[in-house]
DNA sequence: CTGTTAGCGCATTCAG
DNA sequence: CTGAATGCGCTAACAG
């Protein structure tokens, strides 16, 4: 590939002055500047990122580290950031994690490695030195729908506690008592925001509520779908379900598909998240959305906002605020009354 | 952040010698590398990706191109892809296309930019005139899913004229003569495929297709929903219809949902592709599973082959076979013989 | 077994 | 308005 030296040379100029024409960082007469242009289009150059990065220590790629691209909810947050950075030129350097802490450790250190500009992170909420390091590189971290136990940066979420409130109380104005919901890890943060407000719900209602119900599962269909068979299998089984994400709501459908079990019939049902094939299902199924558009652009804009002061250079770190979004209960044919 | 020259000073060694320690690239002695390591320790040393890059000519990073991300398929191949990328400690960039030619282009001149070693890529499949780019560095290009008009690179794929035979088959065998079938751009390579099965199984059957029934609609749920709806509406509708990706399956339940249509007693459906909603609907729903773990061995297979044939600096250009695999029709109970 | 040095491709002083 | 020279952080000869 040709390098700016070669079009110095083809434009009979200096590099400094091809340097300057590319990044128009000083004015060069027209007629040369022509020249330049020529010759670059001529030799068909193309600066090099890399050799860029070396010397102004900028990369232009930000990274993006999710639990499961597949889970749709991910997906769209990662098409939704990517969107955003594409009219900047800004690069995208996806990352999946599995759910797994030490999958994320690998990659967070080859992000270093790799300089990256900035990340935006839905981590796996075990505890993770290494975000330490991101911080003290003042590289801007930007968490995303989940928080670490010990974040080193904003968060961008939704208000979990509320929209779990407003299922639960959903529920319990239709009548429902036995209420069960799945989730994983409670030491999640959304876990925690959505089973508090589940509980908050009940409290409300002067209702205690029956531990039984709150079904903790891996993170994998097999173990959902079991774990549902179970609740439905009891002879008190509970008449409505909160699934508090993908995994879960399939889980749910897959336990009822086995036992033959109606929505909303035999039992009412509550999803997150939403996606286009929720509302297709008969009976379309009363879900949960999450505002991911807004998501995105809140987190970028943060991100942006803690970039423009690193550059600043202002030695104090300001604290930039975590921003909650409201969810929003859909409802649509799933639950009944009782 | 520190740099390799600190290392060396705080170790007593020269800057050669912590290289390499770092990639045990010559032997040294126990005793100076203990001195390295714990130089690198003290100083929370992290060589720079961007350095190395500089000087190896070697990114460690592969680009994926696709429309969208936000469609299960696409979403499980890049998923497999970094899964596979991940334990070589290879990064990922991820963009997405939204099929637009022009930003598959923007990209593709970013990705140059970048000096990726590698690209898979689901083109948009306009002609590209900057794959001859890639050619031309000997940048590896391997296609996936879709192949544009002058392929500069090897594809791997499923079988799309096999599949849309064997759908259109099985539809035809139960009985059916008015099959429609929603499709986008009859230029795309899938489609084309898909089509032609579905041609060559009306002609095996003796039968005439009836081009009404051939429905090419935009990639935009409103549009395909509105297509399947007009689909639906003719007073000599089709008794069964075949959606060739996620989009058009969407459309068509769409479409069957408002006009209270049941599957199959009103109409049987055939969908591309297959994910884990699908199975789940009632009734469930007969679709066309693509092998995508296959589809991504194989990709990263014939891309690591390209890699390191370039390497070996052979002049030749090898060129690398397509592979195409079977997709499978997994018959569920969305299809009734009539 | 280890050190010195040149250079990867660019941006950026500092002179002119 | 332009050019020469320096250095970003690292690897790779080449010496020793």
């Amino acid at each position: 590939m040709p390098t700016i030296r070669d079009v110095a040379k083809l434009a009979g100029v200096s590099t400094a002055t091809v340097s300057h024409v590319l990044n128009n960082s000083r004015t060069v007469l027209p007629e040369t500047r022509q020249q330049v242009l020529h010759a670059i289009e001529q030799l068909n150059y193309r600066p090099s990122a890399i050799a860029r990065s070396l010397t102004t220590n900028v990369t232009r790629t930000i990274a993006v580290l999710v639990a499961d691209i597949t889970n749709p909810f991910f997906a769209s947050i990662v098409r939704g950031i990517e969107d955003r950075l594409e009219p900047h030129g800004l690069n995208l350097i996806v990352c999946n994690t599995d759910e797994q802490a030490d999958r994320e450790a690998r990659y967070l250190e080859l992000l270093l490695a790799r300089r990256v500009d900035g990340l935006i992170i839905a981590p796996t909420g075990e505890a993770q030195t290494l975000f330490h390091e991101f911080a003290s590189h003042r590289i801007p971290l930007v968490f995303i729908d989940r928080k670490p136990p010990h974040p080193h940066g904003p968060l961008v979420a939704v208000d979990n506690h509320a929209i779990g409130y407003a299922a639960t109380n959903y529920l319990l104005r239709l009548g429902h008592r036995r209420i069960a919901i799945l989730a994983r890890k409670p030491m999640l943060s959304t876990v925690m925001g959505r089973l508090g407000g589940y509980r908050q719900a009940f409290i409300d209602h002067r209702l205690t509520v029956d531990e039984s119900l709150i079904a903790i599962t891996e993170h994998d269909l097999a173990a959902v779908a079991n774990s549902a068979r179970q609740l439905l299998a009891s002879n008190q089984h509970p008449t409505a379900i909160i699934a508090t994400n993908q995994i879960m709501s399939l889980g749910v459908l897959q336990a009822m598909q086995d036992r033959h079990l109606k929505c909303p019939d035999d039992i009412s049902l509550i999803c997150f998240d939403d996606n286009p094939w929720v509302a297709l299902f008969t009976p379309p199924l009363t879900a949960v959305r999450q505002p991911v558009a807004e998501l995105c652009d809140a987190a970028i804009n943060t991100l942006q906002q803690a970039l423009t002061h690193q550059r600043s250079k202002s030695v104090e770190k300001t604290i930039l605020p975590d921003v909650l979004l409201k969810a929003e209960l859909i409802q649509r044919a799933s639950c009944k009354s009782i």
